[in-house]
DNA sequence: AACCGTTTCTATCGATCGATCTAAAATGAA
DNA sequence: TTCATTTTAGATCGATCGATAGAAACGGTT
């Protein structure tokens, strides 16, 4: 065949990622992405294509690689409401140690108005985190109450919404109280819906 | 004296403030800012400073023309809830017909991470809506329930998380039905506040 | 060992970025 | 009417933008 690459690909679109994730997309060059990933940007044009379509392949790993992880472990926990608390407890410290927020949350707003293609991404992805947190509610009451479906749709949004606002407010420098405060209160929210 | 200005500031400032909001402060350039103002750069430059200080004015503009209208009007509503009601109500409407976002949240996410002072702004006002609804939900149970200051506090939170998130979701292109249904449970955390 | 397809590097493309300069036009005070 | 002062318009600054061209370097195939 021919020459192979050597840079290592999972490792250099880390790198990218963290720019994009850290800065923005706009913020960001391809000499900033190329310098970060340690290649020449006829290297980056050559592997990844135009800036656009490397973006994109940031995207996707941030999704496997974070946001679907989160709710897998979500979908794994024997207790719902432990399950619940842990992910929040969880998203709040990261978001306090880590102040780039959330790629996904990032995107939504500087990506999806300009690229209704990513946007449908970027929103079927939203829709994951809520089905998620519907999964949980439902095994709450397995089988018991089905008349309170249209309460644990709404309920799900709510904790998404938590979701999103705790990944914008870490980005602008919000104190952890405000954080855990409404990380309490979204789980307090899944306890309240069991409850009632 | 000297010269006057031809152009009324209220006015290209109200454009200005469009542009940013619309496309962001990266992606709006100072070109795209004159063209839309009806000025020329060196105009710009000569009334405003940079474009740093041409966004603290929009930013600052945009906050009393709209955040803390909305605001005053929750603390003129005679009975809380429905105060709540209609800004929930509003802040849907309002989202659905102009994807914009707010730019108080669009300027959270973009600029805080990079100017810690427009990020105090920010913090700050912030911090204003969700002392707004701390008022609205201490008019509920007016010097009967002093030990819930906590609950008042994380609810009050919680509604600012709702109301971030309906921005962030706007923007996204979320639809109707995901962001009345966030707006509704915003409004029903209170409504189950007060009656708890 | 010769060949071929791919990657890599350097240099650079035209366009646009934020910002500034010059000079002409416009205005009110003296 | 004159003059000082400010605002205009247009040109342009150096820097950087996303993207590409051409040549050299390289390794698998024959």
């Amino acid at each position: 065949m021919a020459r192979p690459r050597t840079f290592d690909q999972p490792s250099v679109l880390a790198a990218a990622m963290d720019q994009f994730w850290r800065r923005g997309y706009e913020a960001t060059s391809v000499r900033d992405l190329a310098s970060a990933m340690s290649i020449t940007g006829a290297s980056l044009y050559n592997a990844f294509g135009d800036k656009r379509s490397l973006f994109r392949h940031c995207l996707d790993s941030y999704l496997d690689t974070y946001a679907r992880r989160r709710i897998a472990e979500l979908d794994a926990s024997g207790d719902p409401i432990r399950g619940i608390r842990a992910f929040f407890d969880d998203l709040v410290e990261a978001s306090l140690k880590d102040r780039r927020g959330c790629l996904l949350v990032n995107s939504a707003m500087e990506i999806a108005p300009w690229d209704s293609e990513l946007a449908a991404v970027i929103q079927a992805s939203l829709r994951e985190i809520e089905d998620g947190f519907h999964r949980a509610l439902e095994r709450l009451c397995a089988g018991t109450r089905p008349q309170h479906e249209q309460d644990a749709r709404a309920t799900a949004r709510l904790m998404l919404s938590a979701v999103i606002a705790l990944r914008v407010l870490a980005r602008a420098g919000g104190d952890g109280d405000r954080l855990r405060s409404i990380a309490r209160s979204a789980v307090a929210l899944a306890e309240d819906w069991q409850g009632r």
